[in-house]
DNA sequence: CGCTGTCATGATAGCGCTACCATTTGTTTT
DNA sequence: AAAACAAATGGTAGCGCTATCATGACAGCG
């Protein structure tokens, strides 16, 4: 709007030393509320605006209430980008996933945000899509909101990233699976729900099984749950074969995966799919094509949405405790960020069998 | 790590003005690579240095190559806290949604953050659980973090915040739903909505229908196209049942409704669920209960969901283009914040009549 | 009555970066 | 050849806040 006529020192006497601070500096006015002027008003200094703001019982209850209400009067909005530049602390989390269409991942963040929020931080938002290396960007880009913790989906990092993050000083939580992280840990052992989804599988007396997963290399979980299936089939001498579809895990990606077993493995008599997507979708092509589940072909599935638990047959999937992996992650974040110890590095949130009528 | 001997200034002469600055302050280190040092490394000014790295073709190239080249030698990653301080501007865009556990607004989330993220913008993300006093908090402490854009599900806000948001002068995007907003504006009409599955359960000659949603006074977008419903049923001169639920949608509440609606209304020959979610678990627990849907009871939801279009009979539903959404959003988003004019401040996103074997 | 300790407050000096202007150098114009 | 201009670079001064230290006031203590 008006910036204050400038000539009221260009009229001052000429000076010959240009470097002289007395010549008007235009600046970005950005005619915003400060807490200057905050304290002004409250009568009181700057740093004690400040304080009745973020330590209030550091200040005496006539100060605290003046400034408070000196806030309200001027609609007052703190800098929090200026408050973390001076006090290195931002109250934000990074959260990197590497996909927002898989709803599990979805199901942490909610968890995480639920507690995070409550505490007064702020989320920032990732997606590698899949992709270490832009994975790395985005903790690049994080480091330098100086966030106050990262939490990142998965315990395999491109080595820039994982340099990155040794040698960042602040909290840095990998969550979904059980291992040797950098720091925080919390998630589930993927490979151990492998085995016993597979265990299952043999118990309920099938031998043709396949396994069908979606993009596992990039979805490496799912391979790593393969992993234990594979193991459990191969001690009971019984062969393991493998599909994997080239798009992602959907309902779509499950009634082809189906078909493609139908048409390569036609003695198959259980598939066990990377995940409920999939399962649900293959149930559901399965019925739509006149197959009875599980008596002409079992299925099973991963993570326990509620999907499948609402099909008839009811899936048999595992139920992995994802909002509440979200939850604990968070907590344990808290707790470190308060200067708590940590008792536990690892925290294994475990899994369920939940069998329904599908296998 | 080893802060350098301050004893170096101690030793100094003693001064009996305590005020002169020579005093070793102790200061937060913070031992992180700065530009300054980047700019050492390099042989330039810091302000050089920052032009290599944010506008690159001002500078020459013999400058930029040595700032990259020392960038990389260092490990330096910028302090974007600073940064945006100083320049008053952020890359950040706060993204406010009612709710996570809501397909519906991921997808939404997902379109935005494919787009935005592409363009540099990192995504500052707030869950208002439906709470309208919380949306005012969330954009509190947003406008302080001086993102550069604002986008919020809905258009209705308490009044504090609607006078914060009149008083920002940065770009405010409201979606999901179409209307006169403070800015920006990219939805669909909800009422139209509702009128148009009416109109569709009509034409198919139901006449006993009743309109099922959860928490209508949260979720106001299913009220409103209950309003649409009611109006064409009225048009009709048919009466229109609204059953409320005090669950928020899910498949589980879907199949509490159907029970609730069979017991009320003995009669209906149509249920118009506020949601496919909740629209699919009471087709699911009809079948379950030996119902025949349509001939026994007919089923229409809202949204499209993959999973309506997988169950059988296929999900007769609203086609909502959430991730269309998301993006459409994203895009004017940038072209304003690239300086754009923008052509229109209301964008339709519009809506799909998909009509399958449950009505 | 001085000494020490706590409490509330304030003065000062940055946090690390970029906007603003000024300066230098090289290139074009008349 | 002087003037006019553009391109590249640098000096300075903040952005709005908070960490650090200093100070004054007042209580408790021997």
């Amino acid at each position: 709007m008006s910036k204050d006529s400038p000539n009221a020192d260009s009229r001052a006497k000429n000076v010959t030393t240009p470097a002289l601070p007395n010549n008007a500096r235009q600046r970005r006015s950005s005619d915003q509320v400060t807490l200057s002027q905050v304290a002004q008003a409250a009568g009181v200094s700057p740093i004690t605006a400040s304080r009745a703001l973020n330590y209030p019982d550091k200040v005496s209850d006539s100060a605290r209430r003046s400034v408070l209400q000196a806030v309200e009067n001027l609609g007052y909005v703190p800098n929090l980008v200026a408050g973390s530049l001076a006090s290195a602390r931002s109250r934000l989390i990074a959260v990197i996933v590497p996909s927002l269409i898989n709803s599990v991942f979805v199901e942490v963040i909610k968890g995480l945000q639920e507690t995070l929020e409550a505490e007064g931080y702020q989320i920032l938002l990732g997606n590698t899509d899949y992709d270490l290396d832009r994975e790395y960007q985005l903790v690049r880009t994080f480091l330098g909101w100086s966030c106050s913790a990262l939490v990142t989906a998965g315990l395999r990092h491109n080595s820039a990233c994982h340099t990155l993050l040794a040698n960042w000083d602040h909290p840095i939580m990998e969550v979904m699976e059980l291992g040797q992280g950098m720091d925080l840990n919390v998630g589930l052992d993927h490979v151990a729900a492998g085995r016993c989804m597979a265990t299952h599988l043999i118990d309920q007396g099938y031998r043709h099984i396949v396994y069908v997963g979606a993009r596992l290399a990039q979805d490496y979980r799912a391979s790593m749950r393969f992993d234990g299936h594979k193991a459990v089939l191969k001690e009971k001498g019984i062969d393991a074969p493998l599909l994997e579809l080239d798009t992602l895990g959907s309902l779509q990606a499950g009634a082809e995966g189906l078909a493609q077993v139908l048409a390569q493995y036609p003695h198959t008599q259980a598939i066990h799919f990377a995940n409920d997507d999939l399962a649900v979708g293959a149930l559901l092509a399965a019925q739509r094509q006149g197959l009875n589940v599980p008596e002409d072909i079992a299925i099973a599935g991963f993570n326990g949405l509620p999907l499948g638990q609402h099909v008839t047959p009811q899936l048999t999937t595992i139920l992995s405790p994802r909002e509440e992996m979200g939850r604990l992650a968070a907590k344990e974040l808290i707790r470190r960020l308060g200067g708590k110890n940590v008792y536990r590095r690892q925290h294994d949130v475990g899994f369920t069998l939940q069998i329904g009528g599908s296998t």
